[in-house]
DNA sequence: ATCTATGCATAGACAACCTTGGCATTCGTA
DNA sequence: TACGAATGCCAAGGTTGTCTATGCATAGAT
């Protein structure tokens, strides 16, 4: 993968990306990463190695069920789906975010500090 | 100070909410604090134990100043003033933020996913 | 044959935050 | 005058979550 447009994500809203990239169709590991690097118009970048442990404490939570399949490109894939319990979760932490974000720029629009 | 509203922050925005909450005028930690808990309409609040190591680390790097001096309540109170170099710093903190806040977004959208 | 992309996963390092606790002073009030 | 609440600074330790690095394996292209 040679360099990449580099670009983290802020802590704490990496489980809630993964949610909302599953809400339209269940998908493997590897597809969520490039799903979320595309979609986010390679803003955000997730590294496997941050990517896979959130989905195995996602399985433990109940927020997503996975199960063994193949990808488009025949290779062997686990694939994750949203389940109810994640769609509830995804409006929590998609509410938490939001109110933070609006703190943040209350914070740091000019008119105040 | 009883209960208050709850609400932690986004880890990785909190130097940038000290250095815009600085922008203005020099002001003591507690102030930095209380500040930036009001601005924001309570949606965030900076403990005490993420303040004060946080503002250590500005002032290794450089980004603020500080000398001992006397608040309006009449206390010893060390004062943080915002230096050219965490000014500079704190341009570089809002695009980076404000790129990943956008990128946040364009993944969340429901069109996306 | 070898390289690249695909794909899953773990171990360890590290940063940054929170919790807890400690200390000291001022001011209001009972 | 004693006491509590608010103001103020700070350190130690734990937790959490991310990244880096690594390992393994296979498909498809050159």
């Amino acid at each position: 993968m040679t360099d990449s447009p580099k670009g983290d994500l802020l802590p704490g809203t990496l489980e809630m990306l993964i949610l909302a990239t599953l809400r339209r169709e269940p998908l493997h590991g590897y597809a969520i990463a490039q799903r979320i690097q595309r979609n986010s118009d390679d803003l955000l970048r997730v590294e496997e190695g941050s990517l896979y442990p959130a989905l195995q404490r996602m399985l433990i939570e109940g927020w997503v069920s996975a199960e063994w399949g193949m990808s488009a490109r025949n290779r062997r894939v686990r694939i994750y789906t949203l389940t109810a319990a994640g769609a509830k979760q995804l409006g929590r932490e998609t509410a938490r975010v939001g109110r933070m974000i609006d703190g943040i720029a209350r914070v740091m629009r000019p008119s105040e500090a």
